[in-house]
DNA sequence: CTACCGTGTTGCACGCGTAAAACGAAGTCT
DNA sequence: AGACTTCGTTTTACGCGTGCAACACGGTAG
């Protein structure tokens, strides 16, 4: 069972998250390595999750995204359950999601994930529009 | 700047609050190993306060203790109690990302999400069984 | 007393994350 | 043309956290 030893941390997506807010931000890695103290070498390898960053090095990035620490954990909470995933993202801007996943993918090229995300923009907008007779009803 | 490099890590706290929980639970400490993942060696030397756990014992100690992860952090940023942006997923399966996108997004209805999960899911399965060949992390 | 557990601790080799520095690519300037 | 920057990445050397296994201590039998 457990005894894989599987990695709590979601660095994959930490280092995702962190590239995504940086670019918008338009800083540099060294930009961020000096507002965090993480070093860019470091910094860089978080991005392209190689490797599991350190319980400080993700403190630190965490807190500069604002984000709570709880969130890059695949918090299992009593073991069992697998984790059950759980996204967290601030609007529901689903298309852009989707394709800030696709590029971030690193098992398809760049072309694979620009068609990709055009195919699902297409078909989001054109069921959405079915959905949204109206005002935004609270779907739950 | 790295003036301080203080760590983040609140380590000592953390091996007291392991320690009484696990004295509270008449546990060893070779059962709170098994039930976590942590090697006994390990969880003493937390106890004791010594040296720094990595993100994934840290993770699984919290977890184990049900606490929540800013407890053990000397969290910089103050407060800021709404969530930014991100998405935390344990592996890099993006087809179920998707899907989980689509599931909490209110602005679909049911069958909208599960339309498009299917969609997606068929697509890019066909498409990263091209890219598939080997890894290209050419992305720019 | 000796033998056997179970406990917490620690010596040790190994692996790996780290920061600094070196690197190569791409501008930008004179 | 070259010299200089700035960028992300990779190399390098080093420190340290880790698990395993052995350890010392304490009980409890036999």
């Amino acid at each position: 069972m457990a005894r894989t030893t599987k990695s709590l941390i979601n660095t994959a997506e930490l280092g995702r998250a962190i590239r995504r807010r940086r670019e918008e931000l338009e800083l540099s890695l060294r930009d961020v390595a000096d507002e965090t103290n993480v070093s860019a070498s470091t910094l860089s390898r978080i991005e392209n999750g190689t490797g599991k960053p350190d319980a400080d090095n993700i403190a630190r990035l965490t807190s500069w995204l604002d984000v709570p620490l709880e969130r890059i954990l695949n918090s299992t909470r009593e073991g069992r359950e697998e984790t059950k995933a759980i996204i967290y993202y601030p609007h529901e801007t689903t298309p852009e999601i989707v394709e800030a996943h696709l590029r971030a993918d690193r098992n398809l090229t760049a072309e694979t994930a620009d068609a990709l995300s055009e195919l699902f923009r297409v078909a989001y907008s054109q069921f959405s529009r079915k959905d949204q007779p109206k005002s935004a009803r609270k779907r739950r």
